[in-house]
DNA sequence: TGATAACGCGACTATCTATTCGTATTATTC
DNA sequence: GAATAATACGAATAGATAGTCGCGTTATCA
């Protein structure tokens, strides 16, 4: 329904000097204060300069809209909590539900590290979803989960198991946004995280006795 | 961390004469039309008022900013859907998990009506969900899952109960946004409703089971 | 050292947007 | 049918924002 023409997200011009590296890295870290500090709505190109200590038309040398340093921010995080989930569930020591136990908590423990942040890139995720590199960012993890649940549910119909993952991921997701956003304490946090997990593992224990009969 | 000054969201005059009451409902017809068409961003008092067939003055008259029209929006469909699931889960007649079941469906299926809107609107949400209004709305929600899971769970502990309801919530609210915002299949939409339905179900399952040994 | 490429700067333009306010029009009341 | 209240109007104001461009500075390399 809506028309959304796709951002361009991908960087402009790559940096070759030791300075310029240093500029991009300053914007980077300045984009998340600014974000954390300002919300979204306010969070400008112009702005962002200022907290790096770099003028606007150097912020657009390397990045082409505002948008494009949301989507890097959001990118760098990705790949760092995917890369940790992607090493818990594959560890073949443990069993199934022990890994996805275990990812559980690390996800929701990783969206309390600058929660601030992490809140303020939620509200920003619609600026930037639709474009491509987001997708491909996306489809990765859902690999991951898909072959995890391949692993855990091997008898069960493959279309039930992507529904499930589908399903699992948004929650886990939802959660983690929702904790990001509020002041919970940790004790609220991590009831949370058990109250995901032990959902996740009554669930899949059902889907197991349903084919495993 | 961020600051958002909250928004006053409250109507600013009430419409006494006809004519007015009809202007009123233009607005927010054409609201809707806005959000679906252009979605959050380029959802301007001008450009509603433009579709309402109204001058922005006239706009202003019965809405003091644009969160306000938004919040209205979305209010309405709140209690809206509210009502229906009251109803369904406060029925007695039928054992709690059978009621949690035709409830979840129940949002899954209003949250595919007028897709569109729903979806912008939940983008939007960032711009009244800190608002005290909004904040009473989600409250009378919360409740009537409270209550529910007091039924279904008589001998868990409150804490274990609200936490469970928290997050389950969360999870229907996500997957509902999920499906609102994507091209899904009738099917597919289906088979998301009844995983959730599942997942809570087995949920409760065990938390009953780990109480009532 | 001189030539060239990379980099950094920030004033500037072109839009958009929210919201107000004085005036004109229409309903209501007496 | 005055008088008054309610409503409708939309030009105008005040401000924010995205993004560019030409020029000066710094690095690289021969």
């Amino acid at each position: 329904m809506t028309i959304r023409p796709t951002p361009r997200i991908s960087a402009r011009k790559q940096p070759k000097q030791e300075r310029s590296r240093q500029v991009v890295a300053a914007i980077l870290t300045a984009a998340g204060r600014v974000l954390a500090r300002e919300g979204v709505r306010r969070f400008t190109a112009a702005r962002v300069a200022v907290e790096a200590g770099v003028s606007v038309g150097s912020l657009y040398q390397y990045f082409p809209n505002k948008e494009a340093i949301l989507f890097r921010l959001q990118a760098d995080e990705w790949k760092e909590t995917g890369g940790l989930l992607g090493g818990i569930i594959a560890d073949a020591t443990l069993p199934p539900l022990e890994r996805l136990r275990a990812a559980v908590h690390e996800f929701i423990r990783s969206e309390c590290e600058e929660a601030g942040m992490r809140a303020a890139l939620d509200d920003a995720e619609r600026l930037y979803r639709d474009a491509p590199e987001a997708r491909r960012l996306r489809l990765a993890v859902t690999r991951t989960v898909r072959a995890f649940m391949r692993e855990a549910l091997p008898h069960t119909p493959q279309s039930v198991r992507i529904v499930a993952a589908d399903v699992m991921m948004t929650a886990m997701e939802a959660v983690g946004k929702q904790i990001s956003e509020g002041e919970y304490a940790p004790a609220a946090i991590d009831a949370r995280a058990r109250a995901l997990a032990d959902m996740f593992c009554a669930y899949l224990d059902t889907l197991r006795a349903s084919v495993d009969v």
